[in-house]
DNA sequence: TAATATTTTTAGACTTATCTAAAAATATAT
DNA sequence: ATATATTTTTAGATAAGTCTAAAAATATTA
């Protein structure tokens, strides 16, 4: 098997991917929060196991089995988080601390059981696709609520941005999932919003804050 | 924190403890199934965190820290236990290498939030006491079927012994949590049993089988 | 109690994962 | 296109945890 440490490297290679088709060494440095020769020593590990692409100088890519542990763990990651919320009655900014910890659980097993359990959930408590046994996931609606124009109706369906104070920050306003917005008006200066939320108060937000929930257009 | 390989070794020895006051490196090697000269290394760490009294060629006991950590180990292993049993419905037989990398994961709310969800179970799927938040550990009724004699009838609260061997046959003979016997007869020479099952058929059962299974007498 | 056997510890080496400091390669800018 | 800046890799160290082989301590037995 694979350490847990290696696990997050392919995770972290992987969230980087999207798009690029190779990451540079201090990207993943970055986001693994260590020194740039340390992540060249465990490129050239996991290029040994056949896990990534590694050529120096030239960045790296997953290979098939890379991409598949890293899929692996993001569907452990977010069944976990829905266990989480649904059952043990967590709030959804608490949970991905213990959820990056209960990913590295090793038992196939386990982690069907453990979708059945949650009634096969297709979404994890911020909105994120969770993968399906055989690796695919679904694209998540790339419309923001940034994208809406004056008198647009929207859900919100998720959160780009993970962050405990953005999260508290939508608890509080009650953008939560499911909430039903009404853009009520758009500043051209800075594109803040003033909304209508669940048919209730109006609220103002930023564009920094807009441009990071995910909405389904309604009507 | 500390690491998974300590809490292992501290689990070990307080294991070990049963009775005696001080563990020989040899049995906290062959219990960790490792080579005594790794203990002794890992002895000399515990001790350096005053997780252990180690004193070289004295043996080794727990502190009153290593005691508690390895306490709250317990109560993980058997809460996550009871989670996979009853909502994932494994098999009592099949939990006991997912609990040994559950019982790891840190988070004091995860295990509190955990035992409110199962609601404060006081048994494993094993009959083993769950220490409570505080450490506190019902100690076990040390009646075994073996000790019951001719005429006597019982249930099963708990075995000593978790081999999946063991539990299998168990399963087979429907001699589980729960299960009521009848000491029919009992072989003088050998210390074999003839019990009724559940009120069922008549079994015979080795003095091997029958003083791993806990018992509380009842009529 | 001296000889032998067993247990435990030490010494030195290996692996994984990390780091700092310096060198090498690549990219940018005048 | 040459100098400068940035990125990446290498070299060498450190820490946790493991191992084998040898030495030291303790226990057993004649």
């Amino acid at each position: 098997m694979h350490s847990f440490t290696e696990e997050n490297y392919l995770k972290a290679i992987f969230k980087l991917s999207k798009g690029k088709s190779e990451v540079s060494t201090n990207a993943v440095a970055e986001e693994m929060e260590t020194k740039a020769s340390s992540v060249t020593d465990m490129l050239k590990r996991l290029a040994d196991k056949k896990l990534v692409n590694y050529a120096p100088y030239k960045g790296v890519s997953l290979t098939e089995e890379g991409k598949k542990i890293a899929i692996s763990i993001i569907r452990k990651h977010r069944l976990w988080e829905v266990f989480l919320v649904d059952k043990l009655d967590f709030k959804w900014d608490e949970v991905h601390d213990i959820a990056e910890q209960l990913e590295h659980i090793q038992s196939a097993e386990l982690v069907e059981r453990l979708d059945l359990f949650l009634e096969n959930p297709k979404y994890d408590p911020h909105g994120d696709p969770i993968p399906d046994k055989d690796g695919n996931i679904a694209r998540h609606k790339e419309l923001t609520l940034a994208d809406l124009n004056i008198r647009d109706k929207g859900v919100v369906v998720g959160v780009k941005e993970h962050s405990k104070s953005f999260l508290n920050y939508l608890d509080q306003l009650e953008l939560v999932l499911g909430t039903v917005v009404d853009v009520i008006d758009k500043v051209e200066f800075d594109n803040s919003m003033t909304l209508k939320i669940n048919e209730k108060v109006d609220t103002t937000i930023s564009n920094q804050a807009s441009k990071n929930l995910y909405i389904k257009k309604i009507n």
